[in-house]
DNA sequence: ATATTTAGTTAGCCGCAACTAACTGTCTAC
DNA sequence: GTAGACAGTTAGTTGCGGCTAACTAAATAT
């Protein structure tokens, strides 16, 4: 099942959420991404529908495991494309801002290819 | 006016294609882009409105001194992007695709610190 | 026990940016 | 001077991803 970047949007949020929340519902993601709660609503039937997450009868979501993967690389992207923009000089707000859009559309190998040249530059 | 991702791809491929043909219409721009002719037709009626190129009688396109500033903006951000994953070990084709998408998505800052980067760098 | 707040869903709308089908107009060729 | 080919437009469709309005259902408070 593919995914757009609004999903890995999503998932990331759920992703981040899970670490400071005993348990993540579709309003704290509504809250957290400042979208309204059909918007969330139907991105979570969506990203149910395509095995990234599954939802409690109570409303908890939890990541699946493909839904981790996703969600943990695309967090990795975030913070090691922010480190690097503030590395080079770029303010943390601006660095923050571009690695959220960047993140999504460089592809596997270009991603190594930072990192590889990250742990060489130390 | 602002201007979207989609806006600043036919820019850059009217900026590109002006400089291989004396002139450049609508089915240039439809074929480069293999977009179809009512999408490119759409698109030109959208940045004619917008004031970032003219439409001569017989159908030459041609930029306005805004248009070819956005154009030149983003195909300078699309080489040196580019030329910036090579180096870091990215090969060509994928260098390419991916500062193709990037180039839409960095500030300005970003921008200005990765060309200080280089320079700096040799 | 009733009223209110909270969380989530359903239904329907909008803008963007692609698409196809079908039309128009012009230019060329025979 | 009629027939194609070529270029562009019009009209309508699709998918995505936001939105509001209005509903339901459950939890809380008076």
């Amino acid at each position: 099942m593919s995914i757009q970047e609004s999903g890995e949007m999503y998932l990331e949020t759920i992703y981040i959420l899970s670490k400071q929340l005993k348990a993540v519902r579709s309003i704290d993601v509504s809250e957290r991404m400042g979208y309204s709660k059909p918007s969330v609503s139907r991105a979570m039937g969506l990203l149910k529908e395509k095995g990234f997450i599954t939802v409690e009868p109570n409303g908890n979501i939890n990541l699946t495991k493909t839904g981790e993967t996703v969600a943990f690389n695309i967090y990795e992207r975030h913070t090691i494309l922010t480190d690097v923009l503030i590395s080079l000089g770029v303010d943390k707000a601006t660095a923050a801002e571009d690695a959220c859009r960047i993140e999504h559309y460089i592809s596997d190998k270009t991603f190594a290819a930072i990192k590889k040249h990250i742990k060489e530059h130390n």
